[in-house]
DNA sequence: CTGTTACTTAAGTGAATGGTTGAGCGTTCC
DNA sequence: GGAACGCTCAACCATTCACTTAAGTAACAG
């Protein structure tokens, strides 16, 4: 199983921008062409077709060509994965009840509240 | 509402290291020291500890000094903000039937029931 | 006080990124 | 056919990144 995790880095480096997260933004209100995602844009053409690149390759978006232009699409099941990754964590996380003892803590309680779960296995 | 974009900058940037996410992994299942979070890894300390401010700049993990150690939380919140932003997008693009629409133009609607996604290049 | 622990900071390095310009290629229109 | 269009590719440059080593600071143990 080569990692997913090259998957994820190429998601989130692709996410990591606000010129892809806009034209992410314009993807999910319908398909368009690399010149039309460029037109918002002051940067060069060849620059958003870069940023396309990133995208596609992140797997994000989906591209085909068509004649001349390149319809450029959202694939939702990536941004599912994406996001499934972020729900599994924060989760874990909100099952835990660390957040609480912060409180208590803060208020002034015992020392270490850290019910320590070496359950470890979570490879996801 | 101006530094949204920054903070999910900052925020996504984070996530796209597998060592940061790998952390956050660590995280998820209960606070930990800079250096109980630079166990797993052969990078040193210091590079671990430059993670944890990334980390941190971007608003995913909370930390507290305690004496000479530093507790680090993850923040699900802003967890839950990353995973809004994709949710929205997602949301919105599935509600959208272009998807349909390009199936219906390439004639695969209908017969094989087979996953239409051959444009995906072996993602996987 | 001395030494160890645990983190922090600084400076530097090689690689990757985001951007440019400019030329090249196939497609569509006249 | 030729021109315009839309994208693609290549070279280049400035900035950022992840990481290192090395030195510095603060808390704790003896």
């Amino acid at each position: 199983m080569v990692e997913r995790s090259e998957q994820l880095d190429r998601a989130f480096h692709a996410l990591a921008d606000a010129t892809r997260r806009g034209i992410l933004d314009r993807l999910s209100r319908g398909p368009a062409s690399v010149s039309e995602l460029a037109k918002p844009y002051s940067a060069s053409l060849a620059a958003i077709h870069q940023h396309v690149q990133v995208l596609e390759a992140s797997g994000l978006v989906v591209t085909e060509k068509r004649g001349r232009t390149r319809e450029c699409r959202i694939s939702s099941e990536a941004v599912l994965r994406v996001e499934s990754w972020l729900n599994e964590r924060r989760q874990l996380w909100e099952s835990r009840f660390d957040r609480l003892g912060e409180l208590i803590e803060s208020g002034e309680f015992m020392g270490e509240a850290g019910p320590p779960d070496p359950t470890a296995g979570g490879d996801h």
